[in-house]
DNA sequence: TAAAGTACTTTGAAATTCAAAGTTAAAATA
DNA sequence: TATTTTAACTTTGAATTTCAAAGTACTTTA
């Protein structure tokens, strides 16, 4: 087993990891928040954020705020999980490479 | 300005991420122990490195050891340096994504 | 009713990644 | 001496990923 096994595939690109890296420590983020903190476009961030969705590491929630359709994001469970791990295997390459 | 911009889009990638993180903790790597720990074949491996050196973030060096040829890999000051600018970053990115 | 905004989806081209096969040169073996 | 093996690649070509731009559907505001 390689040392960079347990190093999640889907958190190797940046902007997941930013996406990941936010939900983590906010309840929920809206679709144009996660935009101007990235600083990505519209479909970019859509075809990642969905991604992240199908892993079921992500999940959206769709609502009017007063008359404006908002989308927002949440990490599940799973996803803590997985990004928990993901940062632990990060960790332990970078301080114990061997 | 984005929240990921201080990461580096070299060190976006497993595959090389396994190997700065060795050449940090080690003086030299040589190929086949390389291969042996991140478990990668010889093309895939040698075009990461390649990518690396190209942009100047290790080096190379070629020697015989007792009959056989053998290469080593080391990290440069500017590897070392964007290394852990990285670092750094994927720490405040995690630590602190607003 | 026309224009603009939200949150996408689709598209298509470019870039990246990968294993496998091919290469080169030296070393070991027969 | 001829053949095989080993190290460390390079090349190839196919698959996958990434991206911006254009298109879509619906809604609101002017």
């Amino acid at each position: 087993m390689g040392l960079i096994d347990n190093i999640n595939k889907l958190f190797d690109h940046r902007i997941r990891l930013g996406i990941m890296s936010i939900l983590m420590v906010n309840d929920d983020v809206d679709f144009n928040r996660l935009k101007e903190l990235l600083d990505v476009t519209d479909g970019n961030l859509a075809s990642h954020t969905k991604t992240l969705e199908n892993a079921e590491y992500i999940k959206i929630e769709k609502a009017f705020i007063g008359k404006k359709p908002n989308t927002k994001y949440f990490i599940t469970p799973l996803g803590k999980q997985a990004f928990k791990k993901h940062i632990d295997a990060l960790e332990d390459l970078i301080r114990n490479p061997k």
